[in-house]
DNA sequence: CGGGACATTGAACCTAGTCAACGTCGGTGG
DNA sequence: CCACCGACGTTGACTAGGTTCAATGTCCCG
C-alpha cells in the first residue's frame, strides 16, 4: 500500500514541485497552503508523515506542529519542517518542538525523498520495537479482561518519540490522555512564581504519565520534559474512560498507582519540610538509584535537575556532592555520580 | 428488645452483683472474667454496650478496648470503664483512647444503671442525628446504583464518636476500613525522625478520611488525630472492596478524590520548598478558611497545628501572626484567628 | 483565683541562598 | 585535528531569614 504523505507549503512552485517528484515517487499526495487547511487535512486523512513550511500566513509551522500534537490522533505522525531558515536557534527550535527532521530550502529531490523515507523506515522499526517490549509487560500483569484490554489498546497505538528537553505538556494544558513511557527518562516540574523548578516526579520505562490530570478531568498541574530521548504512547481520554467504567480490575489498578503516588508525594513533603540539606541530598540520590536503569548505582544527572529534585540552590548541590565525595559515599565525574556507600548514604543524619 | 450488655470484670463479687443489678432492670447480660474472653464474646455477641474493667489479668481494659477498636464489627459499641483507679490521669488515659464514660468502684446500683441508660440514649441519638444528615448528602451524589449503595452502607454503619486529641489511627497501622467524618474535623500528621510533625491534611464533615491506606492496602503513611470531638463512621474494607468491584462509578469518585489529593499534595510541596515563611503562613491560613466551617473568617487553632501545617517553629509562627496583625492582615485573641483582609492574604508576595 | 498550658518576645546563632569569579567539559567550525 | 566558545560545574565570601534557647506574658480551666 502507498504511504500517504501530507504537504503544507504557502509558495505555489515548491509545493506543486514537491507534489510532482513524490507522486512520482510512489506516494499518495495531498496539500494545503496554509496552516489552518493543513491540520484538517491531517485529522481527515490521518497521513503516514507531513512536511510542513515553518512561515505560513493563517498559522506557522510551529503552530501546526502543535495543534497536530494536541490530538492524540495526529501526535504520532512523523512531522518534517521545510524552511529557509538555516539559522541555529530555529532548528533548535523546530526538534524541541518534537519535529523529526528538518529540511532547509533550497533542497534538491534525493535530500527529500530520503528524509522522507527514513523517516518512515524509523516509525516502523520503533513500532516493531516496542510492541515487542510491551509484549514483555503484557506477560507480566495479570490476565484479567480488562487489563488485557487495557494492553491492546497500548500495542495498537502510534508511539511518539520525544527528544532530550522536549515539552511533553505545560502545567495547565488540557490532558488529552495518560502517557505511558515506553523507552527514557521523563521529569515532571512544578514551577514557582520566581521561576525556580520543583522536581514533582521521575518517569521511566512501563511507568504512567500524567495520571491524575487524566483522572480528575483537569487540567495538567505539572510540566513533563524529557530528561533523555524517549518513545512515549498515549492513551486517550475516551478509551481510557470507557476501560474504567467496564473493566473494575483497570480501576482498581490506577487507584493503587494513584494511592502509591499520595503516600510517595508525603513522603517528599516530610522530607522538605524538616530534614537538612544532606539529607535531603541523600534521599534524592536514593531516590534516583532506586530508578530502574541499566547501570544501577551510576547516573548522569545536571546540577540544576538535583536540585529541582532536591529544592535547593544549584551550589548547594555542588557543595553538598563535593562534601559528600570527601567522605567517601559518592564517586563524581563531570556530571555523573556513582554512588559508593549505599548503606551510609540510607542513614545518614539529619 | 432488650439491650445487652457485656462486662468484662475479674473480680466475681463485683462481676456477679452487676450482673443481678443488670438483669433485674431487664438487660439481657453476658459477661467474661478476662479481657481476652470479653473480646472474643463482644465479637460473637455484639452487644449493645461494654463494661469494662482496668486492672485484669491476660488482657488489661486498655487493651480490649484497643482490640475492639480495631474491628469494624465492635468499633462503635459505647465502652464504659471501670476501675479503683479515681487518678485524673488514668481516667485522661481512658477518655483519650475512646472510652465514653467512666465509673469509679465502689459505684451504686443507681449510677451504674444511669451511666449505661444515658450512654444508650446518646447512641441513638447521634444515630439518628447523623443518618438525617447523612440523608443531605444522600440527595447531593448522583442517584446511580453505585453511588447510592455506598450511602445505604454508610447509613447502617454504627457511628464512633471521637474526643479532642485523641488518636483514630497511627502511622504503621493496618487499615481496616475508610472513615468518613461526620461532623468535626480530623488532622493527619507525620512524624519526622526528630520527633517535630508535618500536617498532612485536615478533614471535616464528609471527607473521607484514609483513602490512600485503604485503597493501597498498605498500612496507614501517617497517624490520624481528632482536632475536635468527631463523629466518624468506619465503611469495612470488605464491603468497600465489593462496591468497587460491582460500581464504576463508586471507583471512578474515589479515583477523583485522589487525583485531587495529589494535586493538593503537590501544590504543598512546591509552597513547602520554595516560599518564604511569610507566604507560607498565608497560605496556611487560607487552607483553613476554605476548610468549610460554620464562621468561615474566624476559627481556633494551636500554634503547635499551625507550625505543623506550614512546617515552621512555633515561635516563627507567632511573630509571624503578629505582623500580620500589624498590618491589618487578621485579627487574634488567644488562639483564636480572625481573617481580616482576605485578598490581601491571597496575593502575599514570596 | 491559682496553676499550668499556651502564646509572645528577645537575642544569639547558624544554615543555606546569593552573587561573583573561576574552572572544566564537550561540541562545533575552521 | 585543534582551538575556541558556551554551557555547565565548582569554590569563596557575604548575607538574610529562620531556628533555637530562654525569659516573660496571657489565657483558661478547675
Amino acid at each position: 500500500m502507498s504511504k500517504k504523505v501530507l504537504i503544507i507549503e504557502d509558495n505555489d512552485d515548491i509545493r506543486e514541485n514537491v507534489i510532482e517528484i513524490l507522486e512520482l515517487a510512489g506516494y499518495h499526495v495531498s496539500s494545503a497552503n496554509n496552516g489552518k487547511a493543513g491540520i484538517e487535512l491531517a485529522l481527515k486523512d490521518l497521513p503516514d508523515i507531513i512536511l510542513c513550511d515553518i512561515m505560513m500566513p493563517e498559522m506557522d509551522g510551529y503552530g501546526v506542529l502543535y495543534m497536530l500534537s494536541k490530538h492524540p490522533e495526529t501526535i504520532a505522525i512523523p512531522f518534517i519542517f521545510l524552511t529557509a531558515k538555516a539559522e541555529h536557534f530555529d532548528r533548535r527550535k523546530g526538534m524541541e518542538m518534537g519535529a523529526d527532521d528538518y529540511l532547509t530550502k533550497p533542497f534538491d529531490d534525493m535530500e527529500l525523498l530520503s528524509a522522507i523515507e527514513s523517516r518512515l523506515k524509523k516509525k516502523e522499526g520503533q513500532q516493531a520495537f516496542y510492541s515487542k517490549s510491551l509484549d514483555k509487560l503484557n506477560s507480566l500483569v495479570a490476565k484479567k479482561d480488562g487489563l488485557a484490554a487495557l494492553q491492546q489498546i497500548i500495542t495498537e497505538r502510534k508511539a511518539k518519540s520525544v527528544k532530550k528537553g522536549q515539552v511533553i505538556y505545560y502545567e495547565g494544558d488540557k490532558g488529552n490522555g495518560l502517557y505511558l513511557v515506553i523507552s527514557g527518562k521523563v521529569k515532571t516540574i512544578k514551577l514557582a512564581e520566581d521561576g525556580r523548578e520543583l522536581m514533582t516526579g521521575i518517569y521511566s520505562a512501563e511507568d504512567y504519565l500524567g495520571i491524575n490530570a487524566m483522572l480528575s478531568n483537569e487540567e495538567y498541574a505539572d510540566t513533563a520534559t524529557a530528561l533523555e530521548d524517549c518513545v512515549l504512547c498515549l492513551i486517550p481520554r475516551e478509551q481510557l474512560e470507557q476501560l474504567l467504567n467496564l473493566y473494575p480490575e483497570v480501576a482498581r489498578e490506577f487507584i493503587k498507582l494513584l494511592a502509591n503516588d499520595i503516600r510517595e508525594k508525603e513522603e517528599q513533603l516530610l522530607q522538605m519540610a524538616y530534614h537538612s540539606v544532606r539529607k535531603k541530598m541523600a534521599e534524592s540520590l536514593l531516590r534516583l538509584h532506586r530508578q530502574p536503569g541499566k547501570a544501577a548505582d551510576s547516573f548522569k544527572i545536571a546540577r540544576e535537575d538535583l536540585a529541582a529534585m532536591a529544592a535547593m540552590a544549584t551550589e548547594t548541590v555542588s557543595r553538598t556532592l563535593s562534601d559528600f565525595k570527601d567522605e567517601g559515599l559518592i564517586e563524581k565525574t563531570g556530571s555523573t555520580i556513582t554512588i559508593l556507600d549505599l548503606a551510609r548514604l540510607t542513614k545518614m543524619r539529619n
